[in-house]
DNA sequence: CCTGAAATCCACTATTG
DNA sequence: CAATAGTGGATTTCAGG
């Protein structure tokens, strides 16, 4: 379990440099990250030849890009349905207090909850947006009550269901 | 550019299987699709150690996940916020009419919208939550006038500011 | 559906420009 | 920073059970 090409620096938490990191990304830059954000496992002989560049020179490039965090991590793409049944509701989540320390519990509750597949702070009617994938609409039941009841100061839950995928999501806009 | 490793059938609307398609699907596919869901680019190597299998076993296996359309890609994940300023709205949109052919339109044109980075269609006081990145309030206006006036049949947007990412979307339990 | 060997291809490292 | 060339190792194919 060697694996170098997945064991990147962490590198949480690191201030957002906007502007100032574009220095150290130029087109190619860009134009590597569009690819392997479209194509994950793409070569890097195909990735060097693409951008026009001897795969040595690709392969740096990649791995300085790993190393500033600017790519986090490779991930297939599964298609759960086929799995088995899922349902995906959005919760829309309004805490009773809002001291950083209340933020921060109700956080470290949605990381151990594996059904919580992504959550969003956000600013409006309520505070917290959650994508959580359950089998049925009872166990979302049984899961919301449990947040509502585990002391966490969660005051109310709001649920929309989702029908279907209009637009999948396969990366942002580079 | 041959890129076999990439070059997945489409098999886009297959029909979900669920309880059937699991004969295809044992335990070790499970781990297979969780291990590559995490660490997409693992060597086939270290995939193979890690499920007990010879390297040309686990890849005949991921060649079959890869065909059966289990396995739709693979994908950087790319920290844009270290690219540029990015500022991200779920957009609530309700449309006037409900046929068949008014969604499709609909959906059309979020496909072309490079910003709409993911669009569930939902059950409830609503038709549509827009996942959207932009780079100012401002060009979410403008976006969103677009939509509006662009003979949709949009009725209304509602906007949620999004602050921070609470839990960051990592995959599906499997 | 797996193993194991053989062949091909590729990642990775100097070295040099 | 990039290209070139080399080699060790991985991916992939194929024969066989």
């Amino acid at each position: 379990m060697s694996d170098r090409r997945t064991a990147l620096p962490r590198n949480v938490n690191a201030p957002a440099r906007h502007q100032a990191a574009d220095s150290f990304v130029d087109d190619r830059d860009l134009k590597i990250l569009a690819l392997l954000q479209a194509q994950g496992r793409i070569s890097n002989q195909d990735l060097a030849g693409a951008v026009n560049l001897s795969p040595s020179a690709a392969l740096q490039r990649v791995r300085r890009l790993e190393a500033a965090g600017l790519i986090r991590g490779y991930h297939a793409e599964i298609d759960v349905e086929q799995l088995r049944p899922v349902l995906t509701v959005f919760a829309e989540v309004t805490l009773t207090s809002h001291f950083p320390d209340d933020f921060a519990r109700f956080e470290a509750e949605l990381a151990a909850i594996p059904e919580v597949v992504a959550a969003h702070q956000i600013s409006g009617a309520y505070d917290y947006l959650l994508e959580v994938t359950v089998s049925d609409i009872n166990s979302w039941r049984q899961l919301a009550d449990q947040l509502l009841g585990a002391e966490l100061g969660v005051a109310k839950i709001t649920t929309t269901v989702k029908m279907k995928t209009a637009k999948p999501f396969r990366g942002y806009p580079i």
